[in-house]
RNA sequence: GCGCGGGUGGCGGAACUGGUAUACGCGCUAGCUUGAGGAGCUAGUUCCGAGAGGAUUGCGAGUUCGAAUCUCGCCCCGCGCACCA
């Protein structure tokens, strides 16, 4: 490609210009017309492709644009510093976490700004400098003291190969979420943070995020889990005791021949004990914990159960059901114990059917009686109650409301709600993180470090080589200490926190990076916050995006904020494929920045980055399409250059109007675009078309006003050339100091218009008529053209279909 | 299995509340220009057809004067959840 402009020199100076001139510090005591742009903080790996660059440019389109409409702009930018693969290559390289994080961050920032991505760096964080995590610590002791984070012996999602415990929502498909590797479930003691705490309101504050993905609602609600059912209590047979099971369909009850327990299930030993077959039962229990996570949550598992020997009663209709033990209930869900209807729950129809219990139908299929003998599978739709007492007759889901009640009257169950998700583990037996600021004492037990003494610091020369055990645990000066308390001998947590507990905050950060007393100044965060924009990736609709929420929600019932979610708008950029994956060092696919902005300059990286297609889809990285994007550069600063130079060359001054009022279309257009969602690859193609037009207009001085509104709209896109261009057009710099264009509605409409012209549907012919036409006059010109006539001479013509500015359709008989 | 996206030229993708399908870009073809061009300019480019015209938005039906868009049934791809009672 040959170079038409010097770009190389060109993104330099004015990458000079806006850090010299400070034009992305923002001002936070000035918070009228704020508007906070954040774009996700990354972590510091070794360097940055084209797919990470998308979120960036993205976020910097809309500071830009937002500057220039006279918001006053805060766009922070920091580092989520700590984490396994800074830890991970220390131990492989043996070079300190630390200095490797230096290293990357060094190399990511210089990225960032060849990018022409504007941060106000003076706000920049780093999570792993003690500065900043102590703050993290801090907040842990706030969850600590309002008993919102506790320790507790429990099955543990555990990592082998990272030698760590996981939580939930950090295993995808039963692996790893970091290395990929099976995790395995553990007894462990381990910390967490009580977000169950929160579920209620974390799913009902989702309907407050107006403006948040739909996708990313659904999938934390999805997340959250929660349904409302009843809690049953079935009496145990030759017991006074009684065991409660969970259901969502009470409606059922009348059908349910027999109850299932978890392997688990606390009950179990208790109640196998004076049973026949009791090492039998046993052997199987054990069978069934034994089997991974993994293994028994794959659809195609064989169901497998035993007989307890034991039987409950139906509280309802006082049957004797027989209990059994299984695999495929649940112990973390519900009660651990669930109420079996096989007639109308596929799962129970397979198990009963496997081992002959009973299958009793209560709810009849209005079209098809249903035969317990006969069916196939179980019928879980709705219908017709029946063998359910007097509840015989009913609709099942009018039903369930009365028998809930009736339950509740005769004190056999009580309605109740369920959630699916599960605690937060938070401990990590891993170096590079934010020590947990606990100490054990012998005559005081577990104490909070004192808010005076922290940051609880990490110490620099641990033996990183991970054991299953904190890695701190080898620096006796870190864990020998003192009780708080008493002042006794004591020793400190030794396990770190999970990163995600750092970056659960860090947005607060930005607003006093330096507050040495307090992590955020309250009355600033309340002005500044909550985040205008928040731009990311979907991989962290559950992870990052519900922590942070549950973090925000905490922090405001505590009174240390004054809203209680975090960010407004939500967008999610799509991923960039590269032959047909994601781009990854080991696939070998990624295409780096730095040789293309070498090659092509920021602006066509950028360009073609946005113009590739709608940003919160993926898209296919082509290097030919880069091409294309630097050829339009090249042409708009043609356009510049030569506008003025050689003039009256090809005057057609029958378009100038017609060129005005592409201008006013495109500014409305690319305005519209930006606003209502981020159709920056639209609103780049209408850019292009108004550099068309003006190319094909000529060289008049008129085109002039045209030359600088593509300047203009084209600046938060590329605002290297546009400043460069800006200053060759004989304005002042900075184009970001400029206003953004505004269009007339008047003179965007069209004096002629082109009507297509169909006959029985079918398109014919197409008349140029004046935009105020009115109809009779519209129907006789269209009856005078030649296409027309053709298609409608000698027929009769029954209705005129006409839709005003837009098509008529002219009907035969 | 459930939920959410998506399926439009050789390719990335346009098309507002049903109203000219294929904007813009890539690629390709021809011409001009050039010492040469992976440069620029001009014209063309959904498919079939010389043309008139016909066909076409994953497949099949339906509603409508008119469907990429709405309804129903099915197929394929991506993502999320997944024995959640």
């Amino acid at each position: 490609m040959e170079k038409v402009y010097p770009f190389d020199k060109i993104e330099a100076k004015w990458q000079k210009y806006w850090r010299d001139k400070k034009l992305f510090e923002a001002n936070t005591a000035d918070y009228k017309n704020k508007f906070y742009c954040l774009m996700m903080f990354p972590y510091p790996s070794a360097a940055l492709h084209v797919g990470h660059g998308r979120n960036y440019i993205i976020g910097d389109v809309v500071a830009r644009y937002k500057k220039m409409k006279g918001f006053n702009v805060l766009t922070p930018m920091g580092w989520d510093a700590f984490g396994l693969p800074a830890e991970n290559a220390a131990i492989k390289d043996n070079i300190h976490p630390k200095t490797s994080t230096t290293n990357n961050i060094k190399t990511m920032k210089r990225q960032l700004n060849s990018w022409g991505v504007c941060y106000d760096w003076s706000r920049e964080i780093t999570s792993c400098f003690p500065d900043y995590y102590k703050w993290t610590q801090w907040i842990f002791l706030k969850l600590f003291e309002k008993g919102l984070a506790y320790k507790k012996k429990a099955y543990v999602n555990w990592c082998p190969s990272c030698n760590t415990v996981l939580a939930n929502e950090q295993v995808i498909d039963g692996r790893c979420e970091r290395c990929d590797t099976q995790v395995s479930q553990k007894d462990l003691e381990q910390w967490f943070f009580k977000i169950t705490e929160y579920a209620e309101r974390l799913i009902k504050d989702l309907d407050k995020l107006k403006h948040w993905p739909e996708r990313v609602k659904i999938m934390q609600t999805n997340w959250i889990g929660k349904s409302h059912g009843v809690n049953i209590h079935f009496p145990i047979e030759g017991s006074n005791r009684s065991l409660t099971c969970f259901t969502t369909r009470i409606d059922t009850i009348f059908g349910a021949t027999y109850m299932v327990l978890a392997a688990e299930h606390p009950e179990v030993p208790n109640l196998i004990k004076d049973v026949k077959n009791r090492d039998e039962i046993i052997k199987f229990v054990e069978a069934v914990r034994n089997e991974s996570k993994i293994k028994r949550a794959a659809v195609d598992v064989e169901k497998k159960g035993i007989f307890s020997g034991r039987y409950v009663i139906n509280p309802v209709n006082n049957k004797k059901i027989p209990l059994w033990i299984a695999n495929y209930v649940l112990m973390e869900y519900g009660t651990g114990a669930v109420m079996a209807v096989p007639a109308h729950d596929q799962r129970d129809f397979e198990f009963a059917k496997k081992y002959s219990l009973p299958i009793d139908v209560v709810i009849d299929d209005p079209k098809f009686p249903l035969d317990a003998e006969i069916m196939k599978s179980a019928y879980v739709k709705d219908g017709k109650m029946i063998n359910s007492d007097q509840f015989n007759g009913m609709n099942n889901r009018e039903a369930m409301q009365g028998i809930s009640e009736f339950m509740e009257k005769k004190g056999i169950g009580k309605r109740c709600v369920q959630f699916k998700l599960r605690d937060w583990l938070i401990s990590r037996q891993r170096y590079w993180g934010a020590p947990i600021p606990v100490i054990y004492c012998d005559k005081c037990g577990i104490v909070g470090v004192s808010e005076k003494d922290l940051p609880v610091l990490l110490p620099e020369n641990a033996k990183f080589k991970p054991h299953g055990e904190s890695p701190l645990k080898s620096s006796e000066k870190f864990v020998e200490t003192k009780c708080p308390k008493c002042k006794s001998k004591a020793r400190r947590e030794i396990d770190t926190m999970d990163t995600f507990v750092d970056s659960s905050w860090y947005f607060l950060r930005f607003i006093s990076p330096y507050a040495s007393d307090k992590p955020f100044n309250k009355r600033d965060v309340d002005n500044w916050l909550p985040v205008d924009q928040y731009i990311g990736g979907v991989e962290h609709a559950i992870l990052h995006l519900l922590y942070s929420r549950f973090i925000t929600k905490v922090l405001y019932d505590l009174k240390l904020i004054s809203f209680d979610e975090p960010f407004e708008d939500l967008f999610t950029q799509g991923m960039i494929i590269k032959d047909g994956a994601k781009m990854s060092k080991s696939k070998g696919n990624v295409v780096s920045p730095d040789d293309l902005i070498k090659r092509y300059g920021a602006d066509t990286v950028r360009l073609y980055t946005l113009f590739i297609g709608p940003p919160e889809r993926d898209a296919e990285w082509s290097d030919r399409g880069v091409d294309g994007a630097y050829r339009f550069l090249s042409r708009v600063w043609r356009l510049v250059e030569r506008a003025g130079k050689e003039r009256n060359k090809k005057k057609v001054p029958d378009n100038i109007l017609g060129l005005k009022r592409k201008m006013h279309q495109t500014i409305k257009k690319v305005t519209d675009d930006i606003e209502k969602g981020f159709h920056f690859n639209t609103a780049i193609s209408a850019i292009m078309e108004l550099v068309n037009e003006t190319y094909s207009v000529g060289n008049d001085e008129k085109i002039h006003e045209a030359v600088k509104t593509v300047v203009l709209l084209l600046s938060p896109f590329v605002p290297h050339i546009a400043e460069e261009l800006w200053e060759k057009l004989g304005n002042k710099p900075s184009i970001l100091k400029q206003n953004w264009p505004l269009y007339d509605e008047s003179l965007i409409e069209e004096e002629k218009i082109t009507i297509p012209v169909q006959v029985n549907g079918r398109l014919r012919s197409k008349v140029l008529v004046r935009a105020d036409i009115v109809e009779d006059d519209l129907k006789s010109e269209i009856l005078s053209d030649e296409k027309v006539k053709k298609w409608t001479e000698g027929k009769n013509i029954s209705k005129w279909i006409v839709v005003p500015k837009k098509l008529v359709n002219i009907l035969l008989r």
